[in-house]
DNA sequence: TATACTAATGACTAAACGGTCATCTGTCAA
DNA sequence: TTGACAGATGACCGTTTAGTCATTAGTATA
């Protein structure tokens, strides 16, 4: 493990248990075993190390979500979704928590900037997901609904995390539940709050497209990163095709599938995945 | 104005825009145009100041909701209880800002125990709407819908302090479109996740009850405060029948009724009403 | 073994913090 | 005019913080 992960790991425990601006930077590194000079050859600053952890989760949850309602069948859909997000903020619980807490913390401007971000990815994904299940019925009602779902998955972290921790939740329970009232509202809401207005104002017109000269250096950096063969070698032959479009769309979404599966190529995938409009 | 109520006010809206860890005394004492030592006389430390807004307004909105929700006739009772909550909110954005930013630091235990302790009394006077409304049709869904009515109450919140600040949100509108929700999900949810042993555990026993001693304490300290005529005899009144029960229950329902109406006495008049058990 | 170079160290600095206290100020009655 | 006293002041204290940098340890090459 490089001393950057090492210290990121560490970190976050000591985040979840103490908050951001609680936990020095003296304390990192005694629980790293490491001194403090080496903590600041890893990050500039420690500001640089909470943007890092947020970027890494953020990018990781992004991508499964979108991979989730791109591959998965309509009838297991909102199971799938509502499953994996559970699973992933129980997995992730230490990050969870640490999210939770800074979340609306002004560290940094910078910081702000990149929560509205990710947020206003999952909320365009969860609006394809919901267009892709319902379809014209809810023309009206669909960005209602997604507000809907945004507020039953922040029940679990009210469930979670304010209570007894060790405490082990029926994610499967859980996700049939809310399965059962995202369907029974999509079916039935008439009044709709939350309208295209109301969403446009309140999510900024973002550029999610990526220039090509970015994926290309993304793409580049991940190459050098990576040792699994099958991994780099996907990867170099998506560069040739942003280079010359010489692949069918069948061998490109193969090789997006090869490399979906790395947990530190996911980010890449996504990004590629709406590059390539798949 | 006292000083404490400047400090207070002038605190918040600093706490609101920086977070309470990241403003420091001095910054507040600027702000109001005092001394450092001057805040030292108002409060015997940081914390206390927290702990004093975050008693205040959770004090209000506690006995407010209870308030509407024993008072309501069962038709217009969702839609006041939603209208009544997002009303408080938007008057009070600033409280709402701290409190959603700081709910889950640990600045201290005590406070998370207070704050588990509002949560448990907001809990409980939800679930005695419910009751009420719905009956014995939701025996088995009753904690699920309260969670529900959480999670749609969270929604505001992510609409109003992520977006633009001014945006002017219908609040009739979000109140009729969250009593439809609800009413949809209390007709025909079949698959509760919150079950009453989950509800018990996460939310510890708590001894809502208080003494007598504590109540006549807390009465004198008020008759001392308030300058209203009707207001003070209303509160000796009170405490006569406290002492003595002499006086018919309309009549107590009436002098709780005069003393609900001030803002410095709704705490109290909360807690009459449980003694009483009215 | 000698040399060269990177990785790692921890004492150090300057700034900021919460909180204290000797001092001062304005306002009374006598 | 004096004395007394509550209210207010801000310089000061001890502590803690993020971040720096001269020095050292470890390792690979010649």
């Amino acid at each position: 493990m490089s001393k950057k992960q090492l210290i990121m790991d560490k970190a976050l425990e000591l985040f979840a248990k103490q908050g951001f601006e609680a936990t020095s930077v003296q304390q990192i590194t005694d629980y790293c075993d490491i001194s403090k000079g080496a903590f600041y050859l890893s990050f500039k600053s420690k500001d640089e190390l909470i943007i890092a952890l947020i970027d890494h989760f953020m990018e990781a949850i992004t991508s499964d979500i979108d991979y989730i309602v791109k591959t998965t069948k309509n009838e297991e859909l909102l199971y799938s979704f509502y499953y994996m997000n559970f699973q992933f903020l129980h997995k992730h619980s230490d990050f969870a928590k640490v999210f939770i807490k800074e979340q609306t913390h002004s560290l940094n401007e910078d910081l702000l900037v990149k929560m509205r971000y990710y947020n206003a990815l999952i909320d365009n994904t969860i609006l394809l997901m919901i267009e892709r299940l319902f379809g014209e019925k809810v023309t009206d009602t669909k960005y209602d609904l997604m507000y809907c779902i945004k507020s039953f998955m922040g029940m679990y972290s009210e469930l979670f995390f304010f209570n007894s921790t060790t405490l082990d939740l029926d994610l499967d329970l859980l996700a049939h539940s809310l399965v059962e009232k995202t369907n029974l509202l999509a079916k039935h809401i008439s009044i709709p709050f939350v309208t295209k207005e109301l969403f446009q104002v309140s999510s900024q017109t973002l550029n999610l497209e990526m220039k090509r000269e970015q994926l290309l250096d993304l793409l580049e950096q991940k190459i050098n990163e990576m040792d699994e063969p099958i991994i780099k070698e996907s990867l170099i032959l998506i560069k040739q095709q942003l280079l010359h479009q010489n692949l069918s769309p069948a061998i490109v979404s193969g090789l997006l599938e090869n490399i979906q599966k790395h947990p530190h190529c996911k980010w890449i995938s996504y990004l590629l995945r709406n590059y390539f409009h798949m």
